[in-house]
DNA sequence: AGCACGCCGACT
DNA sequence: GTCGGCGTGCTC
C-alpha cells in the first residue's frame, strides 16, 4: 500500500532529491531546465549526463544535470524518474558547466549546441530502449491483434529495443499497442545506455616464467605445440609485449594466447589505449633569444606569475621569431605546473608552427584538429582531462581543451577570422579563452605581426599589455616593395593580369635560381564593380564599404547593395568619375591567372594553390615539399600561400590585384588589406638575399596599400581607427546581424518585418537603457540558399548584458509566435557578412 | 523538435 | 462505422 501512496502523492514528509536538467536535443524555446526525481540508487550530481524519459511518449533524451537539491515537497508523482546516469568520463567540471553558460549568454545558442561544442560530442551516441516481458498477456487479446504479435515479438527476442520492434511492425502499429501494454504494466521499458566511450584498451601479455622454467614445461610435454614454446621464449625474453607486436613477432594467434592464459603460462594486462595522431619527437631546445625577444618573453612571463587573469598582445613584424618568444613563455608556464593551449587559425596551413611545437614540447602534447577521427578526438580529449599532457594544440574548438589548471592560452595570428565560429554556436575562440583564462587566473596571450584593430585598441588603451617585436630575426631584412598601377598597364594595351614589370622580375628571379611567390586574392562569389579607365569603385554613400553586385530577376544588369545599411542602387551606365562608357565587374581566379603567366613564362614551373588544387588530404603538404624541393620557380596561390612558411630562398612575392581585398563589401577591407599584404610580403627575403614585393593595383593612391608595402602597422593603424569611429563601426561598436530563413519568400519577408516590430516595440518599453541602431530588413547577401529565403537585420549597439538579454527576449518571443519554417538567429560581430 | 490528443473525409 | 488526415498544444 505505501507504494499507492507515494504513486498517489499523499504520504508526507518524504524527501527525494530533484535534478535540473536541460535536454540536449531541446530546441531554442525549450531549452529551459526540466526537474526530475532522482531514484535513491543512482549517484548523480552537477555535471553530470542522465537519460531521461521526456514528452508525452516519455522518449529517452540525454540531458545535462545542472543542479541537485533535496525537497520535501508532497507531490513526487509531478516528477518522472532519472532513467539511467552517463559514464562519467564525460562529465562536465564546475569550469565546463560555467563555460556552457558563458557560451549560451554571449551566442543565444542552446545547452545542446553549447555540450557539443565543448565535448567530443561524438561520444553521445544514441540511447536505447528496451522492451521485457512483465507478465503473460492476458487473453482478452486475439491471435492476430497488434498487441499479440507485438508481445509474441518480444517474449521471443532475447532482448529486444524499441526500434527494432519499430522497424519490424512500423512504428503506428506496434507504437499504440506497446502504450497499451506498458500502461497495463504487461511489458515494462527500461532506457539504458549503450558504451559510448568506445575506449581502447592495449593488451599486454607476460610471463612469470624463466627461460629455464620453460625447457622444463617442454620436457615434460606440458607445452602441446612448438608455437607455444616460442611464444613464452619470446615473452620470458622480452617481459611485457602487446598482443599487436607479439603475434607480429611470433605468429601466435589469439586462440594460443587464451589457451596459455587459462594454463597459467601468461597473464594478461588490460591497459587503456589511446588512438594518437602522430607526435613529433622531443628536441633538445637550444635556441637563445635576442635582446629584444628576451625582453618581451619576461613582460609576459611575469604576467603568468602574477596569480590574476591577464591578457598581452604580442606584436611583431614577419619573421620577428615571435614563435620563439611563444616558446619561451610556454616553458616556463609548464615549468610552474600549469598548461598551455596554443591556438593556430589551420591546422593545414601552419604545419611548421605545429611541427616546432610539438617537437618541443614531446608527447606531452595533443594536437586537435578537424581531420581526427570521432576515436582519435575523444582519445585526446581524454588525454587532456586525466592530465597525460601539458600543452594541445588546435584550432578554434581546441580552446574548449579540458586542463584541470590552465596556466595560459595563445592565440597565434589572433586577427584571424577563423577563430570566429559561423556555425551555431557562433563563439568568437578569443572571448571564450578570455573567459576560460579568467576563471583560471592566466594569461591570455594574442600574437600578430598585424593585430586585429580591436585587440590593438585594446592594448592602445592599456587593457592588453602591448609587448612588441620591431626588428626582423637574424640577418633578415623586410623586403623592397614597389606599387604597379594597373591602369597605366591598360592604358598601353596590357589588359593581362601581369604587369611588364612583374614578368621581367619574375624572368629574372628564375634565371638567378630563386623562386616567387605570387598572390591572388579571390575571395567568394561577391563581386564589386570599378570603372577600368580611372579605377573608381562604386562605394555605399553611408558605409563606405563597396557595393556588391547582386544578380536580380527584374533587371538584366542587376543592382548593387549595401550589406551594412541595406543601400540599394542601380548598376550605372557610365562612369560617374570619367564618363567611360564601360564598368567592369571585378573578380577572377587563381586557374585564369595561372593560365595567363603559363603563356607569358612558357618555360617556368609553376605550382597552383588553392582551394581547388589542396582537396586531397595530403595534397597541401605535397605542392609545399615540391616547392620547397625547388621543383617549382613560381608558387601562385589564394591566401595560403600567405601563411607562415619560411622558404629562404624566396626574393620575390607578387600581390596581383591588392584591390581585389581591398572592395570587398566589409568594414574591415582595409584591415584585411593590409594584414595579407604583409603577411605575402613577409615571404620574400628570409634568407640572406634581400627579398623585394611588387603590388598590382589600379587605386596606387590608396593609403592601405602603401602603409602595407612598407609594413607600417602603428600607421596603418593610426588612419584606420578614426576612420571606425567616424562611421561607427567595431571596436567602437558591435554589430549583430540577425537573420530569417524561410522556405517561402513571403514568410520570410513578414517575419522580417515582424521581428524589425518587435525590436521596436521592446526598445520603447523595458530596454530603453540599451541604445542601438536597427537597419533593415533586406535581403541576405546570399537571398537563397538551399531553397530557402534570408532577410536580414543589421543592429550596431555595445554588446553588453542588457542588450543581451533584450535579444534573448526577441529570439524567445519569436520562436513561440512564429510558425515553424521560420527561424531566426544571430551572430554577433560576424566574421563574414 | 517530436508526439499525443482531437475532430472531419474516403475506405472495409 | 473506422482508419487516418494533419491542426493545436505540451513537454518536469
Amino acid at each position: 500500500m505505501s507504494d499507492n501512496n507515494i504513486q498517489n502523492g499523499t504520504r508526507l514528509g518524504c524527501r527525494f532529491r530533484l535534478a535540473s536538467v536541460y535536454i540536449l536535443s531541446a530546441p531554442y524555446h525549450l531549452d529551459k531546465p526540466f526537474d526530475y526525481r532522482i531514484p535513491d540508487a543512482l549517484k548523480l550530481s552537477a555535471g553530470d549526463f542522465a537519460a531521461v524519459p521526456f514528452g508525452g511518449g516519455n522518449r529517452p533524451e540525454t540531458a545535462l544535470v545542472f543542479q541537485v537539491r533535496e525537497t520535501d515537497e508532497a507531490d513526487i508523482s509531478r516528477y518522472k524518474p532519472i532513467s539511467a546516469v552517463l559514464p562519467s568520463v564525460l562529465s562536465l567540471s564546475d569550469e565546463a558547466l560555467r563555460t556552457v553558460e558563458f557560451l549560451k549568454e554571449h551566442t543565444f545558442c542552446t545547452t545542446g549546441d553549447a555540450v557539443r561544442t565543448i565535448t567530443p560530442s561524438s561520444a553521445f551516441s544514441k540511447l536505447e530502449e528496451f522492451l521485457t516481458c512483465l507478465l503473460p498477456l492476458p487473453d482478452y487479446y486475439p491471435e492476430l491483434s497488434a498487441e499479440y504479435q507485438v508481445y509474441d515479438f518480444i517474449s521471443k527476442s532475447p532482448v529486444c529495443t524499441k526500434s527494432r520492434l519499430y522497424s519490424v511492425f512500423g512504428a503506428k502499429k506496434a507504437g499504440k499497442a506497446l502504450s497499451t501494454l506498458i500502461s497495463e504494466k504487461i511489458i515494462s521499458s527500461s532506457i539504458s545506455v549503450r558504451d559510448i566511450t568506445n575506449i581502447k584498451y592495449a593488451l599486454l601479455y607476460s610471463t612469470p616464467l624463466t627461460a629455464d622454467d620453460i625447457i622444463i614445461l617442454a620436457k615434460e610435454r606440458k607445452l602441446r605445440s612448438v608455437k607455444h614454446a616460442e611464444i613464452l621464449k619470446y615473452l620470458s625474453e622480452k617481459g611485457i609485449s602487446e598482443q599487436g607486436e607479439l603475434c607480429e613477432a611470433t605468429g601466435a594467434t589469439s586462440a594460443q594466447l587464451k589457451t596459455l592464459t587459462e594454463k597459467g603460462y601468461i597473464t594478461c594486462e588490460k591497459r587503456e589505449r589511446y588512438r594518437l595522431s602522430q607526435i613529433g619527437r622531443r628536441e633538445p631546445s637550444s635556441l637563445t633569444l635576442n635582446e629584444e625577444q628576451k625582453k618581451a618573453a619576461d613582460t609576459i612571463i611575469s604576467l603568468t606569475r602574477c596569480g590574476k587573469p591577464k591578457a598581452a598582445l604580442l606584436h611583431g613584424v614577419t619573421g620577428s621569431g615571435k614563435t620563439h618568444v611563444i616558446r619561451a613563455v610556454m616553458e616556463e608556464v609548464i615549468k610552474s605546473g600549469r598548461s598551455v593551449i596554443l591556438l593556430v587559425p589551420e591546422i593545414s596551413l601552419t604545419p611548421q608552427t605545429i611541427s616546432f611545437f610539438s617537437a618541443s614540447f614531446g608527447d606531452r602534447t595533443a594536437v586537435i584538429h578537424s581531420g581526427l577521427s570521432a576515436g582519435e578526438r575523444f582519445d585526446a580529449w581524454r588525454r587532456i582531462k586525466n592530465g597525460e599532457v601539458d600543452v594541445c594544440i588546435g584550432t578554434r574548438s581546441a580552446v574548449f581543451a579540458p586542463f584541470q589548471r590552465l596556466g595560459l592560452i595563445v592565440i597565434d595570428e589572433e586577427q584571424e577570422h577563423t577563430y570566429k565560429s559561423d556555425s551555431s554556436p557562433r563563439y568568437h575562440a578569443k572571448e571564450a579563452a578570455g573567459f576560460r583564462c579568467g576563471y583560471h587566473n592566466a594569461v591570455l596571450l594574442l600574437a600578430s605581426a598585424t593585430p586585429s584593430l580591436e585587440s590593438y585598441h585594446k592594448a592602445m588603451k592599456g587593457a592588453y599589455t602591448l609587448t612588441e617585436l620591431k626588428g626582423r630575426f637574424g640577418s633578415a631584412r623586410i623586403p623592397k616593395t614597389e606599387i604597379i598601377d594597373m591602369r597605366t598597364e591598360a592604358k598601353e594595351g596590357n589588359f593581362s593580369l601581369f604587369s611588364a614589370r612583374l614578368i621581367d622580375e619574375l624572368r629574372d628571379t628564375i634565371d638567378r635560381g630563386k623562386q616567387s611567390i605570387l598572390f591572388l586574392n579571390r575571395r567568394g562569389y561577391h563581386s564589386f564593380v570599378s570603372c577600368p579607365i580611372c579605377g573608381k569603385v562604386f562605394m555605399c554613400p553611408h558605409c563606405s564599404v563597396s557595393l556588391t553586385h547582386h544578380f536580380s530577376r527584374f533587371n538584366e544588369n542587376g543592382y548593387l547593395c549595401c550589406h551594412y545599411c541595406g543601400y540599394r542602387s542601380d548598376v550605372p551606365e557610365k562612369c560617374p568619375e570619367c564618363g567611360s562608357p564601360k564598368v567592369r565587374f571585378m573578380g577572377y581566379g587563381t586557374q585564369l591567372a595561372e593560365e595567363q603567366l603559363q603563356k607569358l613564362l612558357p618555360d617556368a614551373h609553376i605550382l597552383r594553390m588553392d582551394a581547388d588544387t589542396t582537396t586531397g588530404k595530403f595534397s597541401y603538404d605535397d605542392i609545399l615539399g615540391r616547392f620547397r624541393r625547388k621543383e617549382a620557380d613560381i608558387l601562385l596561390g589564394t591566401q595560403m600561400v600567405t601563411k607562415g612558411h619560411d622558404f629562404p630562398s624566396v626574393t620575390l612575392v607578387g600581390v596581383l590585384s591588392a584591390d581585389q581585398s581591398l572592395y570587398v563589401d566589409d568594414y574591415r577591407a582595409n584591415e584585411r588589406t593590409f594584414s595579407l599584404i604583409c603577411q605575402t610580403v613577409g615571404r620574400a627575403g628570409r634568407g640572406d638575399e634581400e627579398g623585394r614585393a611588387l603590388i598590382q593595383c589600379y587605386t596606387p593612391q590608396h593609403p592601405v596599400l602603401a602603409l602595407s608595402g612598407t609594413q607600417d602597422y602603428r600607421a596603418f593603424y593610426e588612419t584606420e581607427i578614426p576612420l571606425r569611429k567616424s562611421l561607427v563601426f567595431p571596436p567602437f561598436c558591435d554589430i549583430a546581424v540577425l537573420s530569417v530563413t524561410a522556405v517561402s519568400e513571403e514568410d520570410a519577408i513578414n517575419a522580417s518585418g515582424k521581428l524589425f516590430e518587435q525590436i521596436k516595440t521592446l526598445v520603447g518599453t523595458g530596454y530603453k537603457d540599451v541604445g542601438l541602431q536597427v537597419f533593415g530588413p533586406f535581403e541576405a547577401p546570399v537571398y537563397k540558399l538551399n531553397e530557402k529565403f534570408r532577410m536580414r537585420l543589421v543592429i550596431k549597439s555595445r554588446n553588453g548584458k542588457r542588450f543581451r538579454a533584450l535579444f534573448r527576449e526577441v529570439l524567445s518571443q519569436f520562436g513561440a509566435a512564429m510558425p515553424k519554417n521560420v527561424t531566426a538567429s544571430i551572430d554577433i560581430n560576424p566574421s563574414t557578412v
